[in-house]
DNA sequence: AAAAGCCCCTGGATGC
DNA sequence: TGCATCCAGGGGCTTT
């Protein structure tokens, strides 16, 4: 579900009122992609300090450790003074004196993990690969033509790797590779100088687009508030197989690559 | 080193 | 109504 405007607009729904929070308890439900890695208890009298986001993960700094929040496919994040009793999808509680955040993930691909610090062997090694952030200034249109020049794969599969540039999920990809003008399958190494900077503009400004309207709605995304996102209504190609571009009119394509499914127009998106 | 496939899991939509 | 099939916003791991 969540890409990287979906996971920033869930942190700062909630991180400053998380933040000072004495934690009580960790409940866990059934099983997640990976375990806590900890005994829950060591949580309980923690202070949760604040919380930070690198590409689609969630780093929650506590007075001793750090908890790592993913939200999977279909992942969501809660946070409540009062919440109900734990439904068939609530697989974890954190309990505060401030509140509960709580992970709503019906398909579990998502995980909750305890690390003693980000020089932790789990913590290296979930995050340790990732690429630059494309909204901060590590992402630069001559270093990511550089990297790019490295990749004979799809760029559409490099943007999806997160290895390059992180937080670009399956629509937002679809969406930047359309506002570029450039088609999904071609080799990541043969794009040229200007045609890398304009990829780079359209990724920048259709996440931050993206985040600004609160995150995508294409299912059920809510922010830690139940509240959703718009992003859908303007969708330019994803989910539009067979659809007049909303640019020129020509039939929106689909094809699949490396399993997941992308659009583009054939038209718009010649380079 | 990089690329391609596989797989984890549940639920909704579609087809017979 | 029932059942089978396919698809879904991610990404680590194993195999080429």
């Amino acid at each position: 579900m969540p890409e990287l405007p979906e996971v920033e607009v869930t942190r700062q729904s909630f991180a400053a009122a998380i933040a000072g929070a004495r934690i009580s308890a960790l409940r866990m439900g059934l099983p997640l992609r990976w375990p806590l890695g900890v005994d829950p208890a060591v949580l309980a009298g923690q202070t949760v300090l604040g919380v930070r986001r690198r590409g689609k993960y969630l780093l929650m700094d506590l007075s001793d450790g750090l908890l790592l929040w993913h939200l999977g496919m279909s992942g969501s994040l809660r946070f409540d003074a009062a919440l109900p009793p734990p439904g068939k999808h609530d697989h974890a509680d954190l309990l505060t004196n401030l509140g509960t955040l709580r992970l709503h993930d019906p398909r579990r691909f998502g995980a909750v993990v305890f690390a003693a610090s980000e020089d932790d062997v789990v913590a290296v090694k979930l995050l340790g690969g990732l690429g630059v952030e494309p909204l901060g200034p590590g992402f630069a249109p001559v270093a990511f033509h550089a990297a790019l020049k490295k990749r004979r794969a799809p760029i559409k599969q490099v943007l999806l790797a997160g290895d390059v540039v992180v937080g670009v999920g399956n629509i937002y990809a679809s969406e930047a590779l359309f506002a570029a003008g450039i088609r999904p399958t071609r080799r990541a190494h043969l794009l040229t100088r200007p045609q890398a900077a304009r990829l780079h503009t359209a990724v920048r400004e259709v996440l931050s687009r993206a985040l600004a309207l609160g995150g995508s709605t294409l299912k059920d995304f809510k922010n830690a508030h139940g509240e959703s996102g718009y992003f859908q209504l303007d969708a330019m190609v994803y989910d539009r197989a067979g659809l007049p571009c909303r640019v020129c009119g020509t039939a929106i394509k689909a094809l699949r690559q490396g399993q997941r499914s992308t659009f583009y127009c054939p038209h718009c998106q010649k380079a």
